[in-house]
DNA sequence: TTTACATACCTATGTATTTTAGGTATTGTT
DNA sequence: AACAATACCTAAAATACATAGGTATGTAAA
């Protein structure tokens, strides 16, 4: 990920939320994705990507599948059962974040 | 801080935007803040808090006064000029973080 | 045609932030 | 007397990510 240090911590959420979108995916199209959907606001590097990835099939989270296309390889993800779990625990923490966040982060009057 | 991940990142954010509230406060009363403003939901570390603070003011964003209370020291922080700006600096950047992840993980339905 | 960019994967090293796990010292509570 | 709360601190380890490489094929431009 590109710039602010506040996606620390949300690239699995990310990865997983996307997975849960789309049946399967391989990493590449995974920055792409992110890239358009974002209007380039966020830009996953595959410094990070790769790595992620092999950890989320490491804990059984992710499946994998290779497939040959024009010559090249291509390594499709998705989600295990245990990663449907997850994914639901994962966004619902990203929704609880987001809402402490604004809590701390809403104006507060100077009379409180 | 304890629990998520998805904290990374955004401590001294948390920081600068109390102390933009609060005119002046010391660390372990930013601590007790947290805990009560969030009830409990995020609890910022001293291991992580007072390096941040130390650091923020060697970045000339934070001044230090010293008072002694109770026959115990502490340490006064407040926000300097540049301080202020890079508070609403911070603020944007998490506003935009959490648009970005709301569209992100808005849902889908599965036509698009 | 060869140069450059896009596609598609990968990893090792460095850096920054935070957690963990301590430490000191005083005051208030049980 | 023992413990929790207040108030500060730091060193070492863990973590996540950025940086900066690497390989290889296909395609478009110069």
């Amino acid at each position: 990920m590109k710039n602010s240090k506040l996606y620390k911590g949300s690239l699995i959420t990310i990865i997983l939320k996307l997975l849960s979108e789309h049946e399967k995916m391989y990493g590449y199209e995974i920055t792409q994705k992110v890239k358009t959907i974002t209007k380039g606001a966020l830009k996953i590097t595959e410094g990070a990507l790769y790595p992620a990835l092999h950890k989320l099939e490491a804990d059984g989270l992710l499946s994998v599948e290779i497939v040959e296309v024009n010559n090249r390889l291509r390594k499709y993800y998705k989600l295990t059962e245990q990663g449907n779990k997850e994914t639901v625990s994962k966004l619902n923490e990203l929704e609880n974040y987001i809402k402490t966040m604004q809590t701390l982060i809403s104006p507060k009057p100077s009379w409180q």
